[in-house]
Formats: C-alpha cells, structure tokens, sequence
DNA sequence: AACCGACGCAACCGCGGATAA
DNA sequence: TTTATCCGCGGTTGCGTCGGT
C-alpha cells in the first residue's frame, strides 16, 4: 500500500512553471525561508502548487546559486568517475559540482554520457549493464546480452602494483579473457589489492569493476585468484587462457 | 512546407528514511 | 514503541525544440 498523496492533485496547478509563478516562490523564500516545511508553503505564498513542486523548481532551477551552462570536459570526468565508482547516486556525485543540481547530472549523464561511454567501447551491453543497474541491488542480477559481445580493452600495464597501506604486493599481467554468458572481456588483468579494483575493467567496464570491487571488500580476498574463483561462480564468468 | 523521430530538459511519481507527535 | 508526516532521492514521463527527409 502506497502513501497517500502530499496533496490533491485535483486542486493544484501541474506542468511548467510560470514566470509569475516562479517571481510569487522567489519572493516568498528570499522573505521568509522555507520555514522548514515545504508542504504548507504554497499555501503561505498563494500558490497553486503541490510543496514538492515548489521545492524541486526552486532547487533545480530557481536556486541563484545555480550553474546553467554547458557542462565542461572536467565535470564529465567527475561525474565518469563518480559513476563507476557509486553507481547513480546523482545527488552524491552532485555534491562534488558546485551548481550543479543531482537531476541536471541525471539527466546529463542520461542523455550524454551514458552514450558516449557506449560509444568509446565497442561494450555496448556492458554499458548499458552498468547504466541500468543501481548501487543498492545485489551485484548478481547483471543483465547479459543474448550473444556474445567483445570489448576492446586499454593495453596491458606492465607495472608491479603496490599496496601503499601494507606495502604487499599483488601483479597479475598474464594474458586473458573473462567471459560472461554473452560478455567476452579479452586483455590482460592487471590487478592490485591497493587500488581494490581491476583497472582495464575500471576504464572498459564500470559495471563490472564495481561487482569486483565490491565483492573484494565483501570477502576480504587479498588474492587475485581467491577473488577470481569467488567473483565469477554468481556472475557465471569464466577464465580461459 | 510539412511531417516525424530523436533529443534534451523540466517536472512528476512513488518510495524509503528521518523525525515529530 | 507506534504512527503520521515530511523530506529527499532516483526513476520515469511529458513536452517543446531541432534536424533530417
């Protein structure tokens, strides 16, 4: 059984704001605050708005402090980074761009970003994969396409990866192909138990650094294959050489 | 010029968490 | 401790605009 509405939608104005409307909130907040309750807002201010709406138009778009431009090649790396790391937690990754609000970065990340992730891998399904999946669900319902798709990985790097907490050493950098039903991953693994993630899938593969990231820090594995016979049983992954 | 699909963005919906009563 | 209410979030929808045919 859902809540019951925060008002009656028959008796509140929907659709796009007015200027007028938007002047009557301006001048209304600058006045006197939200007083801490939204809902009896409108009502105080003479508006015929629902309190959620008044909130979301003045936090999305009505707020001075907020950036309306374009958005720069550094905050698309933030926000890239951000991504593979939480997941669509838009408010969080919001909080690190100033001005920016968390449905500008939603709504940016799902009409931009999102597509040129599919487009700089040939992973079309991995991204797709790491696009719809959310960080609050269990890291074994990634959805596979029905063939087989081939990514094209970053070269390998040769370098010895150090732990700087514990200055242990873990290099793995023998060739290799994951292979999840319809997912082929071919490189080189190249992981290292201080950075808690498998890099060529940090840069080609959000999704799945994430699975393996998690689960490292779920299982405390510290070897890569501990980790690898733990991580691929759920996920139906398989190493050849 | 008209149509139509893709795109971008503002706004809405419904849920979970926090907190007050 | 329970219940009601509000806030904040993420997912989704609706609609205006733009570009291609």
């Amino acid at each position: 059984m859902g809540r019951n509405p925060c008002c009656e939608k028959s008796k509140v104005k929907r659709g796009a704001w007015s200027p007028q409307e938007d002047a009557t909130l301006i001048d209304y907040l600058h006045k006197h605050g939200t007083s801490g309750n939204w809902i009896s807002l409108p009502l105080k201010a003479g508006l015929q708005r629902c309190g959620k709406s008044c909130r979301l138009r003045w936090l999305n778009y009505l707020r001075p402090d907020i950036k309306h431009g374009p958005f720069t090649q550094e905050e698309d790396n933030i926000i890239c980074s951000l991504y593979t790391k939480i997941g669509s937690r838009w408010s969080a990754i919001a909080s690190h761009l100033p001005g920016r609000t968390d449905n500008d970065v939603k709504n940016y990340w799902n009409t931009k970003l999102k597509k040129k992730l599919t487009t700089t891998t040939t992973g079309k399904a991995a991204a797709t994969a790491a696009a719809s999946r959310s960080t609050t669900n269990p890291p074994t319902n990634v959805s596979a396409p029905t063939s087989p798709v081939p990514l094209v990985l970053p070269s390998s790097n040769n370098s010895v990866l150090a732990n700087t907490d514990d200055q242990s050493v873990h290099s793995y950098d023998e060739p290799v192909n994951f292979t999840l039903p319809g997912l082929i991953l071919e490189g080189s693994s190249n992981y290292s138990s201080g950075n808690n993630s498998c890099p060529f899938m940090d840069e080609s593969c959000g999704v799945l650094s994430w699975i393996w990231s998690q689960e490292e820090e779920a299982i405390g594995a510290d070897n890569n294959a501990d980790l690898f016979s733990i991580f691929s049983k759920p996920h139906g992954l398989s190493q050849t050489h």
